[in-house]
DNA sequence: GCTCATGCTGCACTGAGTGTCATGGCATCC
DNA sequence: GGATGCCATGACACTCAGTGCAGCATGAGC
């Protein structure tokens, strides 16, 4: 009845029994306390198999990481220059937050296991990076020609990776309870507040002539005067005047 | 001759012989192609010994981060609330630069291991991972208090250890030869030009009541103002003036 | 029925990492 | 000076992750 006639459903199913006979293992005495041995003997496979399938034991922990790596290299990958460039690195962000948001109870229980198995931990680690890497390379095509373009692009994707994981891990210790998207789209928001298109504007240290009067297309977009300290109060005076004046 | 009397000096050199023999092995036949019995069997000790002076095989190509970890721990734990935080974790950042930068050769050789490497590089990550938690660890410290506090420690360590590691990576792959401060200084002071003090302003999209006519005891120290775009300007001009009277 | 391809299994092997015990130097104490 | 205890090292055996290889099933195509 199981009709194999969908492209791309009906997988050999042993990939899912391992993954379930695993977690099973790990949860009831500990990841370093369970052999691969283990595992295919409670998945009544033959040791070989479990190799074929994971290149080693730690990535049965996260056997849906490579999928979603490639969908968001596609999804920037697809994007033209219509696209605000943090909004669309963040918007990749949330690619990986629907993975995890997609089945919670399983998501919590590997938050548990990496958090205190440190291979696991460096192995998520290396995960991270990958998506880091694609988000910053993206960012340095969209900021090519811009002064340390790199660099921006290398710290904006590093933010990003930070306050996705932040929101993230506030809703995976809540045990999967409260609103995913809501955590991670806060502190989304924080990043693209502080690097939205006024960070070009706060990176340079010098009197900003941004017409403050111009009719507001995004009513967050805010303005930046930014000046030494010890700047003479009259010369503050006169630039915002300037400014002013330009509208 | 070798008077041992010194306290701190005159260590076993087991463990320098260990390292010397790995990094010669490594970059003549390559890591993965080292075993550790051909490691010991070039220092001319025994097998045991080496994992009684390396947890692992991986730990003898970085074998001053722990010291380097331990003393940016220490620095952050020194350094009380008369330091602006983002300068502090700057600061604590160029440690790890300094340690680089002591061995030039030696760190442009485990550069380019690391870079080839995937178990290494994942290392690396593990290790970058804890110098940025205890970066972030401070900056909760620091931010206890402010809204969304613990986002904005998490946002600023990692967009730190971003700058750094490109300004560090720009003069590793120029083989040692730059000028290494200069380049991280320059990515620090990108991050500190987007965070530093103003953050808290950029972030909050409201008039910020700092006084401006302070003297400035740092002066690359900026003020900024942050409104809605279309908030009038009258509006503007009373809350300068407001801001200006607190001097 | 034969064959070829594919996927699974068992087996043997390498190499990292660990526990245990014996040895041998070295300082201390009597 | 000799006995004692400590500590660093070394030697051996063991577990377990990961790999290469060869055999064996099943299922499709002719």
């Amino acid at each position: 009845m199981s009709s194999s006639s969908a492209a791309p459903a009906a997988k050999p199913p042993m990939r899912e029994a391992l993954v379930a006979a695993a977690f099973r293992l790990f949860v009831e005495r500990g990841y370093e306390q369970t052999t691969v041995d283990d595992i295919v003997a409670l998945a009544g496979v033959g040791r070989r198999s479990f190799f074929r399938y994971f290149p080693s034991k730690e990535d049965v922990v996260f056997p849906d990481h490579e999928r979603c790596l490639a969908e968001m290299t596609a999804f920037l990958a697809a994007g033209g220059a219509e696209h605000e460039p943090v909004r669309r690195v963040c918007d990749a962000a949330r690619l990986v937050l629907r993975m995890y948001a997609e089945n919670p109870a399983f998501s919590v229980q590997r938050y548990r296991l990496t958090k205190q198995v440190p291979g696991l931990r460096a192995y998520e680690l290396s995960v991270v990076w990958r998506y880091e890497r694609a988000l910053a390379e993206y960012l340095r095509g969209r900021f090519v020609g811009l002064p340390d373009g790199t660099l921006r692009a290398d710290v904006v994707a590093a933010a990003v990776v930070a306050a996705h994981n932040n929101g993230l891990r506030s809703w995976l210790r809540s045990d999967g309870e409260g609103d995913a998207g809501a955590a991670v789209d806060h502190a989304l928001g924080h990043v693209q507040k502080v690097f939205g298109r006024s960070a070009t504007a706060a990176a340079a240290p010098r009197v900003n002539p941004v017409p403050i009067g111009a009719p507001a297309e995004d009513p967050d977009d805010v303005v930046v005067l930014a000046c030494r300290r010890d700047t003479p109060l009259w010369r503050v005076v006169r630039e915002l005047e300037r400014a002013f004046d330009r509208t």
